[in-house]
DNA sequence: TTAAAACTTGCAACAATAGTGCAAAAATAT
DNA sequence: ATATTTTTGCACTATTGTTGCAAGTTTTAA
């Protein structure tokens, strides 16, 4: 009985060999993960349909989040800071290296709060910051 | 000869009549654009392949800039500031209203900057803001 | 421990979105 | 006005995301 699976209990999913997996692999990388990423470095395992399944319903348990990118892909990361089902705390910083295309979760960068013109109403708040990473500065 | 064309020849570029009603859409509308508002907004006087490149070439020019979001599309908005080509200035936060959909640069308010981790070179920063709109506050 | 119930997966089909090469058409330059 | 350059539209292909349903797996509870 690891960690991963626990997540998965109390989130109150079944434990399958599909969701252990692409839990696994969020644990691994340190930086976000795109449906494609995970396709490969799954093999193809498991079904297209499965992956997006699974992501989706991550994301709905607050298991991973979504970072909005320009680039009309999604990318997913873990949360982890104390998220709850229906309710994120995604509100760290996310940087995307314009070189290498890797995505950072900066988790001790706080989305500063802004305020907005009369009217608006916020509930989330994302940043995403482009440019050189530590490795590709060099 | 009016301002929109002139914005067209500035940039280098042939004034075409979808270039023209592209760029007047922009112009039109106080919010951002999906290319899918586009082929709408247009009753597919153009072709599909035709906005998208349009849309491309107007983002390279610095004439429009991309929008990041969530949900795996892409929304472009006009570049207010001074834009050049190859280096967006498109530093206000941008709010998509959760019940309406609709987006809206928020042209006052700039995005913060952020202290980031060492060795992290930013280039540039979007800011995503989701909420109620005025409209769908009430 | 096993059988029923609940949930998850994979397949197939479909739908929407995006990109490319190339000939025809339009815009610009001479 | 015509040659050159650029842009467009079509056909085709690729990628990405969704849905229904039968088969398979996991969980529950006797």
């Amino acid at each position: 009985m690891n960690a991963h699976n626990d997540i998965l209990k109390k989130s109150g999913l079944s434990v399958t060999e599909s969701r252990k997996k692409i839990l696994e692999l969020f644990f691994d990388s340190d930086g976000a993960l795109a449906h494609a990423d995970i396709e490969k470095n799954t093999d193809a395992a498991f079904d297209r349909v499965t992956v997006y399944r699974t992501l989706q319903t991550f994301v709905e348990k607050g298991i991973i989040h979504q970072i909005p990118t320009t680039d009309n892909s999604i990318l997913y990361a873990l949360c982890k800071h104390n998220c709850q089902q229906g309710h994120h705390h995604d509100n760290h910083v996310h940087f995307i290296c314009n070189k290498c295309d890797k995505t950072f979760c900066l988790d001790d960068v706080t989305v500063p709060e802004v305020k907005l013109p009369q009217g608006f109403s916020p509930a989330q708040a994302a940043m995403v910051v482009t440019g050189l990473c530590e490795e590709c500065k060099l």
